[in-house]
DNA sequence: TACCAAGCTGGAGCAGCTCTAGGTCAAGCG
DNA sequence: CGCTTGACCTAGAGCTGCTCCAGCTTGGTA
C-alpha cells in the first residue's frame, strides 16, 4: 500500500508517518525497488492503533515503549496488554475533563443568556 | 489572589498563566505595590474557562479571538456565545473519538487474549 | 519525449508550553 | 539589625510533536 492510501486508512498525515518511522514506531517498512514505502496489512493497522492512542492523548514517550515491545513480538503480549489497560483508564480521565467543560459551557451560555435578556 | 494560588485554582502552571497574560489571552492584571500580579475572583473565573476550553483542544488563535470578545466587554456576549456553542460541538467529536479509541483497546485487549490463550 | 503527480530526504519552522538564569522583595529568625 | 528563605519577577532558551519547504527521483500518461 502506498503511503498516501496509509494516511487516509489511518487519519495520520503523510509526513506524521515518516515522522513516526523515523522515531521507530514503526517496524521495518518495506520498499519498492523505486526507494517508496511499501505498507503490508499489518503496517496499516499498527498505524491505525497509534493513530488513535496518540489522538487521545498518548505521550510520544510511551508510545515509543509500546513500539518497542510490538517489535519484540509475542514474548510481550503482557506488557503490551497493560499499556493498553492504562491508557483505557486515561480514557475515562479525557471523558471526565469533557464533561466537566461541558457543564462549564451550559452555566456560561445560561448566564449569557441571562445578561442579554437584562439588557433588552 | 497570589499567582500560586491562581495556578491550583484553575489548574493552569504558573508559567502558563504568565504566558497566556503576555499572548493578551488575560485583561491588564493588577499588580501589588512590590510589582507581583494580583488576580481578582473575575480573573480567576476567566483563566478556569480559558483552561477548561484550552484542555478540551481549543486552539490557541481562537482563544486569542474569544480573549478579544471577552476584553471588548457586553456588546459581544453573542459572538462569544457563538464560540462556546462552536467548542460544545467539537466536545462532542472529541468523545466520539475517545469512544473509538475504547472500542478499539477492548477488541485489541481480547485479541490478546486469544493470543495468550494459544500459546499455553 | 516531455510532462506531471507522487514519492523521497534533510532540515527549517511553528504551536504551546516548560525550564533556567539571574534578579527583587518581604517576612521570619537569631 | 543583618541574614536567610522563598515566592515572585523578566527575558530568553529548550522541548515536543508535528508541519512545511526545497530540491531531487521516478512512474505513468499524451
Amino acid at each position: 500500500m502506498r503511503i498516501s492510501e496509509t494516511a487516509s486508512a489511518s487519519g495520520l498525515s503523510i509526513d506524521t508517518i515518516r515522522y513516526y518511522e523515523k522515531l521507530h514506531l514503526l517496524p521495518k517498512i518495506a520498499r519498492g525497488r523505486d526507494g517508496r514505502r511499501d505498507f503490508s496489512a499489518e503496517n496499516v493497522e499498527w498505524l491505525i492503533l497509534l493513530s488513535s492512542l496518540r489522538e487521545t492523548g498518548m505521550p510520544m514517550e510511551r508510545m515509543r515503549y509500546f513500539a518497542q515491545l510490538y517489535q519484540r513480538g509475542n514474548e510481550t503480549l503482557s506488557e503490551r496488554k497493560a499499556v493498553l489497560v492504562d491508557h483505557a483508564v486515561h480514557l475515562d480521565m479525557r471523558r471526565a475533563a469533557l464533561d466537566r467543560c461541558s457543564e462549564l459551557l451550559a452555566y456560561k451560555l445560561k448566564r449569557y443568556d441571562e445578561m442579554t435578556e437584562d439588557l433588552s
